[in-house]
DNA sequence: GTATATTGTTGCCAATACAGTAACAAATAG
DNA sequence: CTATTTGTTACTGTATTGGCAACAATATAC
């Protein structure tokens, strides 16, 4: 599963609970509302349980509810969340070159390039919540 | 091969095309400097004669000449012409879901924003020359 | 004109990664 | 105790990728 499609399923299932508050929904229901596989889905929310995003509650009438309220969620915290490796990466290519000095070199630039774009990427989404998405999506 | 890995292995070619351009050099000479395999430099090299940024010629004494003054030469130019898709693009997810507005109204506010961060991205790397590299990687 | 060198492209094969699903232990509520 | 649900692992088929090798097309030198 790419980032960008980890990141949109799980504004779709946070979003989803943000509506159902009052009542845990287990990965079946959110799968069957947002489409996907209730195991799949599993996954993601647990890695969002980590991060005290939402509760997970094992056992009958358990399920998922939202931890904190919409307009404390930033979408840096649930990209964060789902996901380890940042949004721009050098896959650094280390071959037997004669002049590996200037590749290295090479490299650096680009791997300090990518962690300025790495802050920019991470400042637009600090500036996002759950609650601008859900408003913004309202039909 | 990554984005990314495809970036860094043409600015080392064409950092060093700058430093040569008296001779013509091919993908052999180029893959021994930069490390990696002929083949697949001559794939890439291949994508940025299409975009005029080196020339190619074949032969006797051929191999890749830069075309263009590095100064003259953006990472985004060579970014373009190695790569089609957008460094930032939403793989949609379109599953059964029983909201399928919401979710397309989800998808679309996603393709939105990773619009607004590709047109970022790509204004920075437009401020890059291959001159600016080369300057900064000197040794 | 001929021989030679080089690109540009295709094809192949192994290795690796990924998607989707199923399965099941652990936990929890009633 | 029983039923249910999470959290994680395992599995299986399918794409994707990497690295080469091969070769036709082409251009040059002599």
């Amino acid at each position: 599963m790419s980032a960008s499609t980890k990141l949109s399923t799980s504004v779709k299932a946070l979003s989803l609970l943000a509506t159902h508050s009052e009542q845990a929904l287990n990965s079946a229901a959110i799968a069957a509302q947002i489409g996907g596989n209730a195991s799949k889905l599993r996954r993601l929310l647990s890695l969002l349980s980590k991060q005290n995003i939402v509760a997970a509650r094992k056992g009958k009438e358990g399920g998922f509810v939202l931890q904190k309220k919409p307009d404390t969620i930033t979408l840096q915290d649930i990209y964060c969340a789902i996901e380890d490796q940042k949004a721009f990466h050098l896959d650094v290519h280390t071959g037997s070159a004669e002049d590996e000095q200037q590749n290295i070199r090479t490299n650096n630039f680009f791997i300090d390039l990518f962690s300025e774009i790495q802050v920019e990427i991470e400042t637009k989404m600090k500036e996002i919540t759950l609650q601008d998405i859900i408003e913004k999506t309202k039909s």
